[in-house]
DNA sequence: AACGTGCACAACCGCCTAGCA
DNA sequence: ATGCTAGGCGGTTGTGCACGT
């Protein structure tokens, strides 16, 4: 098969279009197929990212509500960085988002805490890197080694230590299903940003009831309805093409591409 | 008005895991 | 039992916009 050069960066909205309509039909598991058939010229993850962080229609939009943040705020630090795990947790908001949230929140917090701690400290916006301890500041990375912004490690050796045990905890938890893990978050014994962000975290947040709309937190099989598309239904097998969605290819094509398709539109091996 | 800075968000990368042949 | 592949996840980077100076 003809393989363009993968494409990259921002998605178009002719783009998500197609992206949605596949998704439609096809469902929101078999991302490499949909990548191929649609000739997107997109991986299969790229297309996946672009659906649950964008397009998939149970998203929220805007900004986070007090009551999310105080949850985002708590969970962090019962649960540490799992994101998506967080992310069930908040109907509607993607662990990317939350994320980007949870980064953006604590830069706050660091920079507020250093104002309060050296109140002589410069506090205009040209301030930017929170304390010489703290490099939250992708723009400019730190020297030595590799540090996650919210990472920030005080305590040097700990990154590696946490490390380790998160992954011993993130590997437990893999394999005993359900299991809410308390001491996830509690790793490592130094004293880091971490460690900061999590006091930070509770001294201002009190027991916070988890939003539930609807929501459940196996709700990843979500079903999608798009205009004139049947519910989304896919079939057993992930990978071979039925008869049914051979059928649906077609007129499918000819909604995207009223003037034909382009070369490659829609792998023919498929059809 | 122009410039600089920080924020918010989108997207990519690399690693890990589960499922399957 | 093993290797392969796709999907999932966390971390990181890039970029446009808003705001302050």
């Amino acid at each position: 098969m003809i393989q363009e050069e993968t494409r990259k960066g921002p998605w178009t909205e002719q783009e998500d279009f197609q992206l949605t309509c596949f998704v439609g039909q096809f469902g929101d598991r078999r991302w490499n197929f949909i990548a191929e058939v649609s000739a997107l010229n997109r991986t299969g993850k790229s297309c996946r990212l672009r659906w649950v962080n964008y397009l998939h229609p149970g998203l929220k939009k805007g900004k986070m509500t007090p009551q999310e943040e105080k949850l985002v705020i708590e969970l962090q630090g019962k649960w540490g960085n799992r994101w998506s795990r967080i992310a069930r947790k908040l109907p509607g908001r993607t662990d990317n988002e939350i994320k980007n949230y949870w980064r953006t929140h604590m830069r706050q917090q660091a920079q507020e805490r250093k104002r309060s701690l050296y109140p002589s400290a410069s506090s205009s916006k040209g301030g930017s890197s929170p304390s010489s301890t703290i490099t939250t500041d992708s723009a400019s990375p730190p020297e030595n080694g590799k540090e996650s912004f919210y990472d920030t490690g005080g305590n040097p050796e700990k990154t590696v230590m946490e490390k380790a045990n998160e992954d011993k905890v993130r590997n437990s938890e893999t394999t005993v299903m359900g299991k809410e893990n308390e001491e996830e978050g509690q790793t490592g014994k130094g004293y880091s940003l971490d460690d900061l962000w999590d006091e930070i975290a509770l001294s201002e947040c009190s027991l916070i009831s988890p939003i539930y709309g609807g929501w459940t937190e196996d709700s990843h099989t979500f079903s999608c309805t798009l205009a004139g598309s049947p519910a989304l239904q896919y079939s057993d097998s992930l990978w071979e093409i039925t008869e049914e969605e051979s059928k649906i290819l077609l007129p499918l094509r000819d909604q995207l591409y009223p003037c034909g398709a382009p070369e490659g539109a829609y792998n023919t091996d498929y059809l």
